[in-house]
Parts: structure tokens; C-alpha cells; sequence
DNA sequence: GTACATTATGTCAGTCGCTGACATTCGTCA
DNA sequence: TGACGAATGTCAGCGACTGACATAATGTAC
């Protein structure tokens, strides 16, 4: 499985500057634990970003946060993971996404609405993605975890939305599960053109495209 | 990453009693080759079978074949891909299947016959399908593979036969892909029924009806 | 504030997938 | 037959990941 890894430019920004909140209302304990979390996501970020993903070591990422790797392990189930780190937070947002959408409004519109809010969350996250997106080119792993668990798990949420809309069992009626692999689809279109663009172009717009020609699909006929 | 392994009923069929056909054009040397891929294939599909994904080690697999660990890994580059050890054929398959659907055919039905081309393949190695359905269902890391590989083949076959009959370029027009994703979450529901009858569904029928699913998706508005 | 229970972490040894290097065997072909 | 090359065996090693146990820091009850 060799893999070319990515060579970044030294003007690009490397890691989120996280806002590292720390809830303050949670003890000193649990904000230790949130900070080495913290300190594992920079970490491997940085290294990701500088060496590439599958060059760069687990007990690399462990030393540079200075903790053990047992306690990188502690944190994130795999290395794949490290790099995910937010998947939840997104794959939740998404979900609620879904669910404030009026119930009178057709589907389609609520997918595509739904999906444009996870382009704001690309913009919000922007260096991050944009990171996320070009490991995903280079490497192998990182591109099968994407796919794999990643969009995956977004796919389950839009699934499970257009399910309850239609009031049907999705293990039956394929038709959410077709809608969802077509606007996974269009996302995946537009996150490639949003990689190769570097992330200049508006992700919004590139999303809102793709996911347009989903209703035109029976003029294929 | 705990997984829960299959256990199979003993009345169930293990192995392809595969052809062993051997090209006999071909030199002792070849034909040994040809001989060992064999057997780790079905030492695998033993172990796979009876022990489940995981719990199976490639040493056991390599021992049952009668030959080093280091052999197998020279015939398969992972572990995974000795499950599937015949992508490439059916692979192939479905690219000229895909090819030889008449030029002024609707896309859209062309892609849903060369699919149910696909739907004959699943019979006619029926207990391999159904062996590897069970084994992506109970473990992650053939899930995983079955998404990220398997099933990404196929889907870059369509993308390139629907981009070449538009006449457009795969990276700007969304279309190709939009079908092709949602072809694919119609055989991925095919697969599901038809995995857990344990078989006995028709698969053609399956997967018929999931396709025919994809051109009303523009009724959901 | 002292004592006890919890929890995050470190350390260590080990498994398993996978690979490079080198030696050996065996088919092929002149 | 003898030389060449392809397939295999052997061995040592890397890296992701895990279980077990010890330790230290934190939270809590008194």
C-alpha cells in the first residue's frame, strides 16, 4: 500500500486554532481530559499536515502531546479516528439539521437544505476539512475511513430522516436509501471540487449544484 | 473495535466448489500458482466461515493452505482482499456489461440492466455473496472493505460509463456520479434483503425494484 | 483535613497485519 | 544438462492496537 503523501506549501495554516472552550462548569479533572484530547488533535494535525498521514506514528503524535501512546489510544479507538475527531459533533448537527425542517416541505428541499448546513460547517472548519480532504486523496486509509465510517454515518442520519418523513421502514422501501446515496454523492462531488480548488471556491455554491441534479435524474429516463 | 462473529448452522455450504479449471494452456508453473491461490481461498473461506472475520489470523489461513504466511501475503495484499478475491472479475463484468448496452438506450436503463447483470453474478456464486454479506455485517473491518473497495469499483465503473455516454467530464458534471451513487444504494438494499432471507429472495427481483426507484426520485420534489 | 473511592495516565509485554532481505527450491527453456 | 528466473520459505522487524497492573491526581464523604 505505498501512498504519496502530501507536501504543504509554508503558508498554509496547519492546525484549527481551536477555541479550546473547556467547559468551565465541569471539574478540573474532566478539563484535563478535554485538553489532552486537544493536545492529540493538534498534534496529529500538525504531523498529518507536515509528514503526511501514513508516515507519521502514533507514539509521533503520543510524544509530540507529550503522553504516552496508551493514552492516545485512550482517546481515539484508531489513528484514523484522531483525525475525525468531530465526526459526532457534525454527524449531530446534521441529524438536527434534518429534523427542523418543516414537515410539509418536500424532501428533496429538506435534504438539500440539510446538506447546506453541513457546508457551513466545511466553512466554519475550513483549514480542517480542507486537511481532512487532501489526506484523503494521499492515503488510502484515511479515503476508506471517509467513505467508510465518516459519510457513512452521515448517510444513516439522512436515511433514517427520509424513513420517518415517508413514514416507511427503510429495509423495505429503497427509496431513502437512494436519496441518501445521491445527495452522499453530490457532496462528494462537491467536496472534490472544493479540495482541488484549494478551498477558494464557495462550498456552498459547489453543494447546491450538485445537489440540484438530483430532481433532474429522470431525464436520463 | 469488538465484533460479534457469525456462526454458521453445520447444514451450511462453506466453499465454492470452485471450477478449478486451470487454464491448461498454461505451464506446471503457472498452474501451481493458480493451485495455492486457490487453496487460500478456500482455507480462508473455512476459517472466515466457521471462526468468523477476526478471530481468523492470516498464520491459521496460510497453515490450513499449506504454505507460509508470507506466501499469502504475496498472492493477496490484505487480508480482507482474500474475501474478495475475485473483485477484478466482477469488476470487469459489469464494465462491459456497461459497454455493450446499445448506445441510443435511456442511461438510466442502462445502468439498471447491466446491474441486474451484476444480480447474476451474486447466483452464480451464491455462497460466496451470502459468505461475504454475513462477514461485512458482523465485522467492521469487512464492512469497511466491502464500502470502501468492493463496492467504490464498481461505482467508478458507472461514473466512467454514464460520463462517456453524456459526453461530459466526471469532475464538473455531477450527474455520472449522482447515478452512480444512487445505483449503488439500490444494490446495497438488494444485498441487504437478500442476506438476511439467507438467500432465498430472488436477487434480479431485489434489485430491480430498487432501481426502478431511482427514476421516481423526483416525485419526492 | 484526613481517608477512601474514582479516574486518567504510564509502563510493559504481547498479538496481529504486513514488509524487506536473503536463501532455496523448482519449473522452464536453450 | 545446465543456467536462468519465478515462486516459496525463513527470519527479523515495524506499526497499530490491547490487556494487565501500578501510580498519581482528582473528587468525595466524614
Amino acid at each position: 500500500m505505498t501512498t504519496v503523501e502530501p507536501r504543504l506549501e509554508p503558508g498554509d495554516v496547519l492546525v484549527d486554532p481551536a477555541p479550546r472552550v473547556s467547559d468551565p462548569e465541569a471539574g478540573r479533572r474532566s478539563r484535563k481530559k478535554q485538553r489532552t484530547r486537544d493536545d492529540l488533535i493538534a498534534a496529529g494535525d500538525y504531523l498529518f499536515a507536515t509528514q503526511g498521514f501514513d508516515a507519521t506514528t502514533t507514539t509521533d503524535i503520543a510524544e509530540r502531546a507529550d503522553v504516552s501512546q496508551r493514552t492516545l489510544f485512550r482517546h481515539f479507538p484508531t489513528k484514523e479516528s484522531l483525525l475525525y475527531g468531530d465526526l459526532d459533533d457534525t454527524r449531530l448537527q446534521l441529524r438536527e439539521s434534518l429534523a427542523s425542517r418543516p414537515a410539509d416541505e418536500p424532501i428533496l428541499v429538506s435534504v438539500r437544505e440539510s446538506m447546506l448546513s453541513l457546508a457551513e460547517d466545511f466553512e466554519r472548519h475550513r483549514d480542517r476539512r480542507l486537511l481532512q480532504a487532501r489526506l484523503a486523496a494521499s492515503s488510502p486509509a484515511v479515503s476508506a475511513y471517509s467513505r467508510a465510517v465518516v459519510q457513512f454515518s452521515w448517510e444513516r442520519e439522512i436515511i433514517a430522516a427520509v424513513a420517518a418523513r415517508l413514514g416507511v421502514d427503510p429495509l423495505k422501501d429503497p427509496r431513502p436509501e437512494v436519496v441518501a446515496g445521491a445527495a452522499m454523492s453530490a457532496v462528494r462531488i462537491a467536496m472534490r471540487q472544493w479540495t482541488v480548488s484549494g478551498g477558494t471556491l464557495d462550498f456552498m455554491t459547489l453543494n447546491a449544484a450538485a445537489l440540484e441534479s438530483i430532481a433532474s435524474l429522470s431525464d436520463l429516463g
